[in-house]
RNA sequence: GCUGAGGUGGCGGAGCGGACAAUCGCACCAGACUGUAAAUCUGGCGGUCGGAAGACCUACCUAGGUUCGAAUCCUAGCCUCAGCA
């Protein structure tokens, strides 16, 4: 029962901790495969919404999944639509709606489509991800007790539904032992730690690989909910995977390390470098990087027009396709006309900060 | 030299007698972004005081003038651009 100390995948065996970033649509935006591979992130987290809606099953039957349509062989995680419950229904009125059978979406001018938690496993299947999720009811940041209890309640009855699709359809595709992907559960509750506790508790009765801390991991007054990931650590068997699903800033990922969360996902590296913001080590290189320090690393703003007769990189503490070849003169340039190379670029870069900020988290591990 | 058009905030460009410290865009400054409806969104942007509402000052090429009141009308000057010589 000692600690998960890898993540078994189709090229391998990754090492713990990790953190995948987004590619909700087959792609980290502004980068492709290659470049991924580049950055030494060792995996990504495909959204099934968005592929079940824009492509079906189909295309993934036909390439054998979407590692190999994307030729992208990391790992893969597929996220089973469940935060799009939350994004795209219960943050904006009249673009769905959620009932026990599963979740309707209807955004504008888009064609309306039912995901319950067996055609979310079945999705999945087709991706041949390496750990699927199973869909849950994702407790709205502003929701009292009652409402709460409710998404907990119906992530539960979700949870075992998942559960059962998926060792049916490991059965059929005799899919055993060492083939088999790995099965997520995913604890909501919101900011109510008895929610949580019972949520965890449960889900581990149904019986899974991993958990995931759900929901919203930042408080309604603001600043990140660590008791609640603590909660869930607290009652989540020692051989499961714990996933900070969407975590999050480095910081947070250093917390959450420290109480058993290995996996984490999160689309701040990728959208921030496309909003102009870079992750800089406070450290004049890459082994003189301390997680210890306070203010270990720092943000870079690329377009300032001071920075276009800096011959000098973004940041010393980094290796990546920009840091080692360009200057921050001419990433200036490239951001200050919106050329898209610059966000290419920076995601690059903010990519091999996540991957070396987790290959440093490992040396503690 | 003649004819025509025009000179507005860091830049482009509205306004063409009171509602103008002056629409809007760019640039600039600050903030946000957490299982991606996001290469996005907020806010500020003449000066001084104020948290804000607001108050006062200096402003639409220059100098005069008309008017209760002018960036807007008149006169002169300077300058720019286009076409013709």
């Amino acid at each position: 029962m000692d600690k998960p100390t890898s993540f078994k995948y189709q090229g391998g065996e990754l090492p713990l901790p990790f953190f995948f970033p987004d590619a909700t649509r087959a792609v980290v935006k502004t980068i492709d495969s290659q470049d991924l591979v580049s950055t030494k992130t060792p995996g990504i987290l495909v959204n099934t919404y968005h592929l079940f809606r824009e492509l079906g099953s189909d295309v993934f039957d036909k390439f054998n999944g979407v590692g190999n349509f994307m030729n992208y062989h990391g790992g893969i995680i597929s996220d089973s639509g469940g935060f799009q419950v939350m994004s795209l229904i219960k943050r904006k009125e009249g673009l769905g709606k959620v009932t026990d059978e599963g979740v309707t979406f209807k955004p504008e001018g888009q064609k309306k489509i039912l995901l319950t938690p067996e055609k979310s496993i079945r999705f999945q299947m087709s991706l041949s991800s390496d750990m699927l999720v199973v869909l849950d009811d994702f407790t709205d940041p502003k929701a009292n007790y009652k409402e709460a209890k409710v998404s907990v309640e119906r992530t539960i009855d979700w949870a075992k539904r998942s559960k059962a699709e998926f060792e049916k359809l490991c059965q059929k595709n005799k899919l055993t032992k060492g083939r088999k992907p790995y099965l997520l559960g995913v604890v909501q509750g919101g900011e109510f730690q008895d929610l949580r506790k019972e949520c965890t508790k449960r889900l581990v009765e149904i019986g899974f690989d991993g958990l995931g801390y759900g929901g919203w991991p930042i408080k309604n007054g603001g600043g990140f909910d660590y008791k609640s990931a603590e909660t869930i650590a607290k009652y989540t068997p020692k051989n499961y995977f714990l996933y900070g699903l969407g975590v999050g800033k480095p910081d947070e990922i250093v917390k959450l390390v420290g109480m058993g969360y290995s996996i984490f996902d999160c689309v701040l590296p990728t959208r921030d470098a496309r909003h102009k913001r870079l992750y800089v080590f406070n450290a004049a290189s890459i082994g003189k990087i301390n997680l210890k320090d306070k203010n270990f690393y720092s943000f870079y703003t690329p377009n300032k027009q001071k920075y276009v007769l800096d011959k000098t990189p973004v940041s010393k503490a980094c290796d990546c396709l920009l840091c080692k070849n360009y200057s921050k003169g001419y990433l200036a340039h490239l951001s200050r006309m919106d050329e898209i190379t610059a966000l290419r670029l920076a995601t690059i870069h903010n990519l091999r900060f996540y991957s070396l900020l987790m290959e440093k988290l490992r040396e503690n591990y």
